[in-house]
Formats: C-alpha cells, sequence, structure tokens
DNA sequence: TAAGATTGAACTATCAATCTTG
DNA sequence: CAAGATTGATAGTTCAATCTTA
C-alpha cells in the first residue's frame, strides 16, 4: 500500500491531543469526586442511572450492555461485583429461559439518590457550565459529526 | 448542605452522553485499528511519540508520567511490560541517583515507525477529517475552556 | 446452530506501602 | 523528612471458551 502518509498539522495535532486530555482529566475528576461523596465508581453510577431511567428498575442485561456501550462479559463481571454489595441483584426471565434481568435493589436506589446532587452539581461545575449555551450546542453538532462518522 | 440541586435539561443531558459516547467509541475503534496493524497499543503508541519527540529519545520516568498525565506507579509498571517486550529499555541517571530514563529501542523505534501511517490516517478519518477547519477550531477553543476549568 | 449469559485466565490499572537517594 | 521510582495486593478489563436454551 502506497497510499501518502499525511501527518498532522500543528493546529489539528494541538486540537487531537487536547480533546484526549480534557477527557481524561474530566474523567479522572468526576470519579474522583464521586468516590469522595458516595461508595459509587462512575461505571457503577451509570449502571444505575439506566435502571432509574425504566419504570420497573429493572432491564435485560443485554439491554443493558448496549445501553452502556459495553461488551457483555464485562457487564456480567461488573453485575456480579454490584450484586455483592447489595447496589443490584439478578432475577430470571419468565419469557425466555436464556435471558436475564438485572434489577436496582432499594439499597442501590439509597445510593444513587444520594450520590446524583453532588455528581450533577461537579457535572455543571466542569462541563455545563463552563461553556456558554452556544458553545454547548455546538459541541453537540460537533460530536454529532463524530459519531455519524464512528457509525457509518 | 441545603444547596439546591438541578438537574440538566434534556439537551444539555444529551450533549453530555454524546461526549462520553464519542469519546468511547472513537478510542475503541482506534485502539482496534492499531492493534490490526501493529503490535501496539494506544498507551504504547502515546509513549512511544513522546520518546520520539525528543532528539535523545529518551526521558525522565517522571517527565513522561507527566507528559502522559498518568501516575507514576501505572507507568513504572507499563514499562516494565514494554522492556520485557523490548521495545523500550530503562537507564540510570548519573545527575540525580535516584532517577532513571526510559529510552525508546530500536525495536520500540521500528515499531512505532511502522505502525504510525495507519493510525495516523485513522485519527484524521475519524476525527481531523469529519470535521470543516471551522469546527475544529471551534473544538479546539471549546475543549481549551474545559481544560481551563479543570486546571483552574 | 445461534443467541443470552457466565466463567477463567491473562492483562492492565489503582492504591498503599516500600526502598533509595537528596 | 521529601522526591523519584518500584513493588505487591486488589480491583477491573478483555478474550476466548463454555453452558444453557431457542
Amino acid at each position: 500500500m502506497t497510499t501518502e502518509t499525511v501527518w498532522l498539522s500543528d493546529s489539528q495535532q494541538q486540537v487531537w491531543r487536547r480533546w484526549l486530555r480534557v477527557h481524561r482529566e474530566l474523567s479522572a475528576a468526576l470519579g474522583r469526586d464521586l468516590q469522595q461523596h458516595s461508595e459509587l465508581s462512575m461505571p457503577d453510577f451509570e449502571a444505575l442511572v439506566h435502571l432509574t431511567d425504566v419504570p420497573e428498575g429493572r432491564l435485560r442485561i443485554s439491554a443493558l450492555a448496549t445501553a452502556m456501550d459495553w461488551e457483555r462479559s464485562r457487564l456480567s463481571h461488573h453485575i456480579k461485583r454490584m450484586e455483592a454489595r447489595g447496589l443490584v441483584s439478578r432475577e430470571g426471565c419468565l419469557e425466555d429461559g436464556r435471558g436475564a434481568f438485572v434489577a436496582i435493589t432499594p439499597t442501590g436506589r439509597a445510593a444513587i439518590e444520594q450520590a446524583a446532587p453532588a455528581h450533577v452539581r461537579e457535572v455543571r461545575r466542569l462541563f455545563v457550565d463552563a461553556l456558554s449555551d452556544e458553545e454547548l450546542d455546538e459541541l453537540g453538532r460537533i460530536t454529532g459529526k463524530l459519531l455519524t462518522r464512528l457509525g457509518g
């Protein structure tokens, strides 16, 4: 393959590296804050958000995996650990004998309700409120384009 | 603390979730591509980039940790694994007996030179070229603001 | 045979010591 | 004691089987 390789210009490289860096620092800051104010990690929080998003408080495991964009095996291991901590429980599926549900427990609900306010404030402080409404819109448009490129 | 909690609006939440998702999918896609075309992971690649960035091809370990924004212990473990694969070597430091250098080896140089073209093309395809020049500028400005908020 | 889910092994990351030199 | 770096234990992730039911 003799496709010519064009390296990135300085400004392109700067945006690219900054993008990586912002994400790394933002995730780290939010994770630290969350663990300081609760017993939850970011993945724990995310999983519980999806479970509280539905009225029954439970989802098919593969549906949760899709929603979180995780591999099933990773989620399976994670659910096992969360189950051991009492945050969720596993339930069988009547319609499909192969399937299973994860359900949020009262303990899990209490944990996310306790953790959410501080976490949301921090997401506001470090992300939403750091930008003007126009910038946030623009960022939504830009990430939308990136997502389209990724998806197909 | 009775600070009132204000949850995110739908559009704010959408941008926030999309930001997380784009990063996750982009990293995954680049990682897959890199491993398909080379023996390097993204962290391997990043470390080697920093080492090739300097003329001597070697850096103090703590300097590399700062550049990569990694904890020293994580880098130490990672260097050990990369050293075992022959990509880098460790060297003592004359000026400061406590310190140490990591240096890229010929093998490491060959690996990154072989991997870089395809990786850069993929970064272009999925990121740089997916946006107009104006959008890339705007994204640079926006991530700059986020970085300021994180740092200060 | 394929789909939903789990398991175990190998790999990577994190956290709290530890070791050595300044 | 503080700074540079490493180590070991624990936690989390990935990959390739495996098991069960459709």
